[in-house]
DNA sequence: TGTACATCAGTGAACGCGCGTTCACTGATGTAC
DNA sequence: TGTACATCAGTGAACGCGCGTTCACTGATGTAC
């Protein structure tokens, strides 16, 4: 029992992560139940034993994509960070490594302009996840120095630029112009976070 | 014949503006030949005798689409514009009633995160739109004395905010955060750039 | 330990449906004489 | 001006296809005695 219980969550976990990676490269409407089950090494009609309909494994794999970039934030915000973690995250989130990767990563750049149209559990999550992101860097401004309401407000005009630079760099074809654009929101970003970028080795006041 | 191609253009002008609509309530996935045609008042079969097939459609429709924009960005930036000019263009981009406007306005934040995926033509005609909306905020802040590089990297700074901001505040449900969420990117860009809000009577001077 | 039975993940054929595209046609309009 | 013909936007039936979902089944695994 216990084993066939363990084989079950680990199929059920391959075909979200299979399911995550399609919805990154082709959108809620590029994932189908019969190829997505070929991916994971099984038939279409076995895919109704883990997920109660399309709708459902929707919800679920956008769960799943926002894990990886909540492991982002999480891995270079531990408590106490400061101006350098700040600035990594926002290197990091905004890298040409992560705009090349389209495996894995923050679902928002990618979907943020299709929430509206998914199924409800969907858009919840995705609200949860824009949510925590937010929170994420207000709480290391506040315990900067920032008081509260500006915190907010830079952490969301910062998670805005980051998901739109991402999403533009995209739509630009991941070129030279595209890798231009990273660069200069990191830079736009970090500058008003009072972040210090990785490659800066002199630290930058934080703004209090 | 001249009243048969006119009426021609007239059908075809029709076709577009639905299609405009489609793609942004329903993304590239959303707009199904059949349905739009239902929409223009006609039947399917007719389509043939507007556009060579569907992915033609997309590129005239998105290249449609960005005519609103380059409409906003033309009558609020002429030559000559200063701070006041730039602050209302960003108040007008990020305003509450372009979010609620689901059959109009930019195409970037709807669509970004899908051009990808799109057919090439379709992709080329976004590209354009994003220099274009980058180049016309760039030309700003030169002519008032940024220098070409800082304006440039600022102007594709503001573009990315905007579009990010747009596309989470509708990702957000367009409630009270999503609201919140607009207020904060117009206050946050504007104050990069040096533009006056709207609102604002007092001229603030623009970084040279 | 050995046997009979229950469970249930996964199979694969079948369903009804909407899709993009084709095509023979209709009928209003414009042209030629 | 009147008639015969050509053009072509638009019609609607039909096509092949992939979709999400259902369902009777199979066969390996776990449980009961």
């Amino acid at each position: 029992m216990a084993d066939k219980s363990a084989h079950k969550a680990k199929v059920r976990a391959r075909i979200l992560d299979e399911a995550a990676a399609a919805l990154r490269s082709g959108g809620t409407e590029g994932l189908s139940v019969a190829n997505l089950m070929k991916r994971a090494g099984l038939t279409h009609g076995g895919f109704y034993a883990h997920f109660e309909n399309r709708d459902d494994l929707v919800a679920h794999a956008v769960e799943r994509m926002f894990e990886d970039s909540a492991g982002l934030f999480t891995r270079l915000l531990p408590s106490g960070a400061g101006p350098a973690e700040l600035g990594a995250l926002v290197d990091s989130y905004l890298s040409e490594a992560a705009m090349r990767r389209h495996d894995r990563g923050c679902p928002l750049p990618w979907l943020a302009g299709e929430v509206p149209r998914m199924p409800p559990a969907a858009q919840a999550r995705f609200r949860q996840g824009i949510d925590r992101m937010r929170s994420a860097i207000a709480s290391v401004l506040q315990a900067n120095g920032v008081a509260e309401g500006q915190a907010q407000a830079s952490a969301a005009s910062a998670v805005a630029e980051m998901v739109g630079a991402m999403a533009l760099a995209r739509a630009m074809g991941e070129g030279e112009d595209a890798v231009a654009m990273l660069a200069d929101a990191r830079r736009a970003i970090s500058q008003r976070l009072g972040a210090t970028p990785s490659g800066t080795s002199v630290a930058t006041p934080m703004p209090g």
